[in-house]
DNA sequence: AAGGCGGGGAA
DNA sequence: TTCCCAGCCTT
């Protein structure tokens, strides 16, 4: 096989079916559409740079309805840029006060105050010397270029990627920066040259209104003929985007009970949620200071107190087993879970007069492996065998 | 590459 | 109530 076709199978092709004709045709659809449906914001009065870049940053994390009051003000407060660089910083964080993320309007003025001593108080008119200016990223740039100054450069946000991850199929994770390229190629190569700026804020506008991220208006869009996912009925499936919730901690202490034949008891899981029925060693969820506190033997030699014919195993642990001691810790990261896991060994004296549960039974040590095991419980059955507990 | 930075609207 | 949204800077 030759290089070049190994190539393609690593890199879909997404423009294969993508000529020329097509790719015209798509732009004059999305930006007709744009003509007749665009939304009336006030930015969109003229192609004042000034405004444009106000309104861009605002609409960073923020929604449009949200933030058409504060651009009113903004302009009202600042006319002009030099107004802007000049205002003392109390002033602008008040005029942004509510927006959010406030490090955005600090940037802003930095930048201001470069327009003003480096450009003569006007916005540079090329992406190079707009992209330099603090707080202006990517997105920005692309966005001030195309709409302020009809230049043909992308302005992808999250919108964009998801339109064209329907559009396409692309199947990387949006939420992965390095995705952004294979997102900046596609739209390279699609935007339009005549008018860059109805392209691109026609996509803004189809990524608001049409091609939300829950429930696309599919049959209301200008582009559906060029839609791959409509095409193949896998809308849904895109845009591919990981979410990096931060794994939460849960503590246990699993409970490795021998009875006086040699058995280990073990209990099913319910059927449904988290590994469900799959089979464990007893957990009981403890609290983080429960956990942390110090769980030398001495601290875990529990008394042994047993009125077990009243109680059910496991809920009252503590009185009707006597730990010989802890065995060690097994951690375990889930997507959005992370297991901290104490081991304790112990023996019941006397396992007749204990009433299991329903989803629990005695096993010899040997049959446990042929039960299906959560991958925490391996990691735990392997330190029972280091420490020739079982 | 990953964490920090707010707040609003939808589910 | 919780979930989802997502650009730029800093480290």
């Amino acid at each position: 096989m030759s290089k070049q076709a190994k190539q393609v199978e690593v890199t879909p092709d997404y423009l294969a079916e993508w000529n020329e004709p097509r790719i015209l045709q798509f732009q004059d659809d999305l930006v007709h559409w744009y003509s007749q449906r665009k939304r009336d914001l006030p930015w969109r009065l003229n192609q004042d740079p000034y405004r444009i870049w106000v309104s861009e940053i605002m609409l960073q994390q923020t929604q449009v309805i949200t933030v058409i009051p504060y651009f009113e003000r903004f302009m009202e407060w600042f006319p002009t840029i030099k107004d802007f660089a000049e205002a003392p910083e109390e002033r602008i964080l008040k005029a942004w006060e509510g927006l959010g993320y406030y490090s955005r309007v600090r940037n802003m003025q930095k930048a201001a105050q470069t327009i003003v001593s480096d450009h003569q108080g006007e916005m540079p008119t090329n992406v190079a010397d707009i992209s330099e200016l603090k707080g202006i990223g990517p997105y920005t740039t692309g966005a001030i270029a195309s709409i302020a100054f009809d230049i043909p450069e992308p302005a992808i946000d999250g919108n964009v990627m998801r339109v064209y991850s329907r559009l396409f199929e692309v199947s990387d994770d949006i939420a992965k920066p390095s995705s952004r390229k294979t997102f900046d190629k596609l739209v390279r190569a699609t935007i339009s040259q005549t008018d860059p700026s109805s392209f691109n804020q026609g996509l803004m506008d189809l990524g608001a209104t049409i091609c939300k991220p829950t429930s696309p208006l599919c049959e209301e869009c200008p582009v559906r003929e060029y839609c791959a996912s409509l095409a193949k009925n896998t809308v849904g499936q895109y845009p591919v985007k990981s979410k990096k919730v931060k794994a939460r901690p849960v503590y246990y202490q699993a409970q490795v009970i021998r009875n006086q034949k040699g058995e280990l008891l073990i209990e099913q899981r319910p059927s449904e949620g988290l590994l469900a029925n799959l089979w464990q060693f007893p957990l009981v969820e403890v609290s983080a200071d429960e956990y942390k506190k110090d769980w030398s033997s001495e601290a875990l030699a529990y008394d042994l107190v047993a009125e077990p014919e009243q109680a059910y195993l496991s809920d009252v642990i503590n009185q009707v087993v006597w730990l010989e001691k802890p065995v060690g810790e097994v951690t375990h990261i889930f997507s959005h879970l992370k297991w901290f896991i104490q081991v304790t060994f112990g023996v019941v004296k006397d396992a007749e007069e204990l009433c299991l549960k329903e989803n629990q039974r005695w096993v010899k040590p040997i049959e446990v492996d042929s039960y299906p095991l959560p991958k925490p419980q391996t990691k735990m059955l392997e330190l029972l065998k280091k420490e020739n507990i079982i």
